[in-house]
DNA sequence: TGACGCAATGACTACGTATTCATAGGATTC
DNA sequence: GAATCCTATGAATACGTAGTCATTGCGTCA
């Protein structure tokens, strides 16, 4: 046959089950049933129904399919747009939900004034699960996810209140760890560089940094960046240096990255001055080059508990918070070289 | 009112247009009307309707309306799971969607094998635009979604034929530029350090490279990581070293930090011993600590020609290539401490 | 042989919306 | 004062699918 991948019909509408139908002399019935439910369709037509639907390209209708079934296979995913460590944790989502047949719709703000407008949004597509890494959502948003009995996660962020499941890392302990760590080395003075200090995830990680520090009779002064981002990490140097503290404790591994660099733009030798840790246990961390002193968190492990959440249609009336420790990567940022 | 949150109804069920129209004493018509063409609607009613909907909390239901309407506002993006170069473009794009008023339904692919199998799902999903980061797609992928007028752009890939739009850095010239930096320099033998080589966009890269060098008279072999990650970058300078030139010309960032770290691991000094450039501008690039000479790719430019076009209904029967230059970024990697 | 059960299939309807067509007033024109 | 037009609205329908119900054909058992 000439031209074998061109399809009768020509026009630009796909094939529906009824072209679908009609090409293999059978009822539309018989062709979702052939698609949704194979077990019922004997044999014999089943097979003349799959040859008619691979030669017309037929693909079912997804959107047709949830608004019948009244329900999606659709993710939604509300994430900041900017972020190292976001962009890690969405990769790491998207796998383990594709594995477990679900897509994720992406929403991205730049602004946290911009979610609940980007919610209004997400409501419009009856997603089946939401993942959320905002803290403030007006509560009317949440309650009406949960009526949906949609299952909504928070990603690293405190449960607003009992309405969502959250996955999280101890933010709190493992900043001890750190901070234990750093009294290990024999630090006796050290700041704490924040992101942005109106952000819950921000405080329990000092709250777990300043605690540890206290209990060894270490003040831990917080500087807040006012960004999780490189720069406004490396714009902090001036204010740590004129504390000139043993160590730097940072809230962030993308911000410390932005601290040393900016540490080391003035003359300050790291460790041999400054110790320096971070937070999150980014890829670039572990690199040779950088080699950060670090609270690494399991993102795989925190992804496949969204995803088993998100995807668990009775989490959505039964919130679950879960908690995950990360773990202690010590780097040559904390390495003093007369030990 | 006592649970003033608590809306009417109860049931799991959002609340329809239906719902909607008679909470408000209006037909279910003038209430889709003053969602979709609120000049239809006088004043009065609009705010009634309005008001009610704001009551049930209802959000118009997207899988309804893009049946109805026969387009979705949804682009796909089918994107390789891992890579920082990826993650940045994903993030430009969704940007610049959502400015569009676009979401974008995100699919990820470990091995390029499972890009078919990922496209017959994308095919359900009756995107109004697909954004393709793979080059190994069936051709009749391709026509499918041509006969459905839904444009289709390859970020960063060639066009695997005349069939789908494209928008990408021009490589080769961007190669030819670094090429011809280094011989600036004084650089007399060098080495390229691809990711995988049977990729189009590495092709064109090592290239333009070897084009460069050559005429100047500088051989330049080629050497392959086996793929595009730090690790893999970091394996090869053994390899490397073996060869001893006087510059790495490597095809991408990520790779190019695992290499300069496996050299200076092998106390090889950059850019004394050898000179080393990368390609893409990722952001660490910039990084004070690494300073890398790279070609900058303008990923939010090359967002928005893409957005354009998955936007554009029209481009799906008039393919377009849109290529940009990148620009030179001089990072230390390069820079002879004797000059 | 008739009653029954089971497997396979078709006709039909509902999901929630956008849109066409028809209708009812109210204002305008001659 | 009748013919006309415009605006605002409602009734009805179609989009493509999944599932309910009814029907057919056939083998089984008493």
């Amino acid at each position: 046959m000439a031209g074998g991948t061109e399809v009768p019909g020509g026009g630009a509408r796909p094939a529906t089950s009824t072209d679908v139908a009609i090409e293999a002399g059978v009822s539309q019935a018989t062709v979702a049933r052939t698609f949704s439910a194979p077990h019922l369709v004997s044999e014999a037509t089943r097979e003349r129904v799959s040859e008619a639907a691979a030669r017309l390209g037929y693909a079912p209708n997804a959107f047709a399919r949830s608004l019948k079934s009244q329900q999606s296979n659709v993710v939604g995913a509300v994430v900041p747009a900017y972020g190292e460590y976001w962009q890690n944790v969405l990769s790491a989502v998207t796998r383990e939900l594709a594995a477990r047949g679900r897509q994720l719709l992406l929403f991205s703000f730049t602004d946290p004034g911009e979610v609940d407008d980007v919610l209004d949004i997400v409501r419009q597509y009856r997603v089946s699960g939401l993942l959320l890494a905002s803290a403030s959502i007006r509560p009317d948003q949440l309650s009406a996810m949960r009526r949906q009995s949609s299952p909504t996660v928070a990603f690293n962020q405190p449960a607003a209140s009992g309405l969502v499941s959250s996955v999280s890392v101890d933010n709190e302990s493992g900043c001890r760890l750190l901070a234990s760590h750093l009294v290990d080395q024999g630090c006796r003075t050290a700041v704490f560089v924040g992101g942005v200090s109106s952000i819950s995830t921000d405080q329990a990680r000092y709250r777990g940094a300043a605690r540890e520090m206290g209990d060894h009779g270490v003040a831990l002064p917080y500087i807040e960046a006012g960004a999780f981002s490189y720069d406004a990490g490396y714009g902090c140097a001036e204010r740590i240096a004129r504390l000139a503290p043993d160590a730097v404790m940072v809230g962030s591994d993308e911000v410390a990255f932005g601290v040393i660099d900016g540490l080391e733009s003035r003359g300050i030798r790291i460790p041999d001055d400054m110790a320096v840790t971070g937070f999150d246990g980014l890829p670039q961390a572990a690199w040779a080059g950088i080699d950060l002193t670090t609270l690494v968190q399991p993102t795989d492990l925190l992804a496949r508990h969204a995803a088993e959440l998100l995807v668990d249609t009775t989490s959505a009336s039964r919130p679950t918070d879960v908690v995950v420790d990360g773990h202690l990567r010590i780097g040559r940022t904390t390495k003093r070289s007369d030990r």
